[in-house]
DNA sequence: GTCTATAGTCGGATAGAC
DNA sequence: GTCTATCCGACTATAGAC
């Protein structure tokens, strides 16, 4: 808050604290409400060191977005990777794309859920989808192609809708869905739940409830897409 | 953006072109991001007429936000009344149930996506469940647990779960995730479709596919809360 | 009720000592 | 590489004329 009781700081040290204490700023208050004195003051380091080390606020903004995109990746990196290896094996069966289906449910609840970090990031994420900025192409290729493109191979796999149709497309998202309220409606969950954080056994709850959704949609699957032009001439 | 060419404006006049324009940069930039000069200019008001009229920025935000939520009371309250009156009738059969589900998806869908004032809405929203304002309680208590309520009464009916249990009210959250993905994420899916805007052909899809989706999800309904005690003692 | 002018504060970036 | 001191622009709110 007010001075490091300690000797200089190392370079690499001064970057590291100040994109913590922008991952969090950000987070919270967004780009242009966040003033560099909070942030070097949460950082514990000089104002100067902003314009010195990033080239000014939004270098910085940008240097934590890359950060926290490498840091998701590194968090779901196998998972991810199980379950594409699921879904393009010709051997694997439905029972088997089934339980990679539990897998991600699983594990995306746990990343998106789960820690403190991820609460600022999908902040950042939802200011960045209202108001994008030129760094929005990092969040959206860096994080969210890749969810999508897992989500999409497990629900192909499941549904038999080709990959890129629309249908699948949209219904990934839908899917998502119901996990992304969780976070992007936290605020509101909590106050139906009347409590202030989601404890394990919330989190168990969700898990399940989730699983139990999709994989009711994947069994009651029906194509409706391309609308095929609903009640073309009344024929 | 200069100056209106048009003798003074009427009281009612300049408060309504305030509180359009703050529904407009609120939604777009947030609250601190918003300067009253950006809000005077868009209404073609003075400055002035700011701390004049609200008491200063927040009570325009503060107004921003009633009118919001009673315009939506509005354009909602209706269709609201008729999902109610189907399930609260114990004469009305599961058909009539499902029915009703499909006019709550189709509303909601035309509600949250179709128009343009729902964008800024959704945006003050999304502001607000990242760092809320005193203001929150507007919107929670005048839109949230009403569009809640509804859904509630909707899915409990089809699922048998009793009102007000946590699993009801978190599947309600799951439910309505499938369609608020769609608002939350615009932006991203706007980029899968390759569009820069949602057609009425995207919406007419959205909703098929969302009604197909909840339709599954209550015909495969299991329940899955209180989670009993996963594998109590391994027993 | 609306305007101009201005007070008082806080913002980001920088110069230059160390 | 880090610090202090400072510039200058933008902000909200207000005073006071009309």
């Amino acid at each position: 808050m007010v001075q490091r009781g300690r000797e200089q700081p190392q370079e690499g040290e001064t970057k590291k604290r100040l994109i913590e204490a922008g991952t969090r700023l950000f987070g919270l208050h967004g780009l242009s409400a966040t003033s560099t004195r909070q942030l070097a003051a949460a950082a514990g380091v000089n104002l100067a060191a902003i314009p010195y080390h990033f080239g000014g606020k939004e270098g910085l903004y940008h240097a934590v977005l890359e950060h926290v995109v490498a840091s998701k990746q590194a968090e779901c990196g196998e998972l991810f990777a199980r379950v594409m290896a699921v879904c393009g094996n010709p051997a694997s069966s439905r029972e088997d794309a089934l339980l990679a289906l539990r897998a991600m449910v699983r594990g995306m609840t746990a990343v998106m859920l789960g820690n403190e970090e991820s609460r600022h990031f999908s902040s950042i994420m939802m200011q960045e989808q209202i108001e994008p900025t030129p760094a929005y192409d990092i969040l959206f290729e860096g994080f969210f192609r890749r969810v999508h493109a897992v989500w999409s191979a497990l629900l192909g796999r499941l549904t038999g809708l080709p990959a890129g149709s629309p249908e699948l497309d949209l219904r990934v998202l839908a899917v998502m869905g119901q996990l992304v309220i969780f976070r992007v409606g936290m605020l509101t969950t909590l106050r139906y739940l009347g409590s202030d954080r989601l404890s394990e056994a919330h989190l168990e709850g969700i898990a399940r409830l989730v699983i139990n959704q999709t994989e009711a949609i994947v069994a009651g699957f029906a194509p409706v897409w391309p609308a095929p032009r609903p009640e073309v001439a009344q024929a």
